[in-house]
DNA sequence: TCTAATTTGGACTAATATAGTCCTATTTGA
DNA sequence: TCAAATAGGACTATATTAGTCCAAATTAGA
């Protein structure tokens, strides 16, 4: 839902790292290491990141990844997205599938969650990377 | 975490149904058949309303809820704290507890965190059910 | 050309949170 | 005394999130 989750939290760490790094490549084991982030899960972040062009990675012996954005390019609400999927503040707020809400008919409170969707969501769209640096 | 569980919702659903049937007693089942809640678990959270001074019940034969608060004193805020516990953006967030952080010294994003936190529950704070209704 | 350091990525398990159910009291008006 | 209601503990089911395990592909350097 609307959150930091660990996925988001550590993603934030390692994106704040690699922006301090001098154009250095900076390696996911480093990363873990001093963060102590679990390096797994970690990895699978850095790839995902890398797949949405937020990071270049290098392979191989002396690999490791780099930014492909300016930190005030990075939004903390794209990143939610990529990370988590769907951000929404109630179940019915899911773009995606409608997720066919069961109370559809009965509900009465639709139209002013939709409205505090959007509020909730500007305060995400709002920050950068930047912000964390 | 920050988001309108089922249980919220319900809660909305009930209290605004309740708002509206000009100081008449409603019972759980009355809601709970045109609103199609699940029973058990809409009797669970009237219950708790009423324990938080939300509603007045009376037991019995012919029994029933009632306000017990001008729906612009109650707030959406303290409704998903009484209902779902601590709301934080992030497990860090956490007051009680302060879900002591395992990352705690290697965090370079707290204070970040925090401002979000503020600002995430500022929204939820500026909502009443008069909102909904 | 071999090796070690590294990213890549699928499949799985564990832990936690949310949603929902079941059952048995207790209260009270008629 | 009965039926309609709230009260509330204990439990189960489901979904989400977090974390782990394993094997492959890539690449620099010895």
């Amino acid at each position: 839902m609307i959150r930091i989750s660990k996925k988001v939290e550590y993603a934030l760490m390692a994106l704040k790292f690699i922006s301090q790094s001098d154009n250095k490549l900076v390696t996911a084991r480093e990363i873990s290491d001093t963060k102590k982030i679990p390096y797994d899960l970690l990895s699978k972040i850095l790839q995902k990141l890398k797949n949405e062009n937020i990071l270049i990675s290098n392979q191989g012996t002396n690999g490791g990844y780099s930014l492909n954005k300016r930190t005030d390019e990075i939004y903390l609400f794209n990143l939610m997205n990529m990370l988590d999927g769907d951000v929404a503040v109630a179940d019915c707020m899911h773009e995606a599938k409608e997720k066919d809400c069961s109370l559809e008919d009965s509900c009465s409170i639709k139209s002013e969650v939709a409205k505090l969707q959007k509020e909730v969501e500007d305060v995400f769209k709002n920050k950068t990377i930047s912000d964390f640096v």
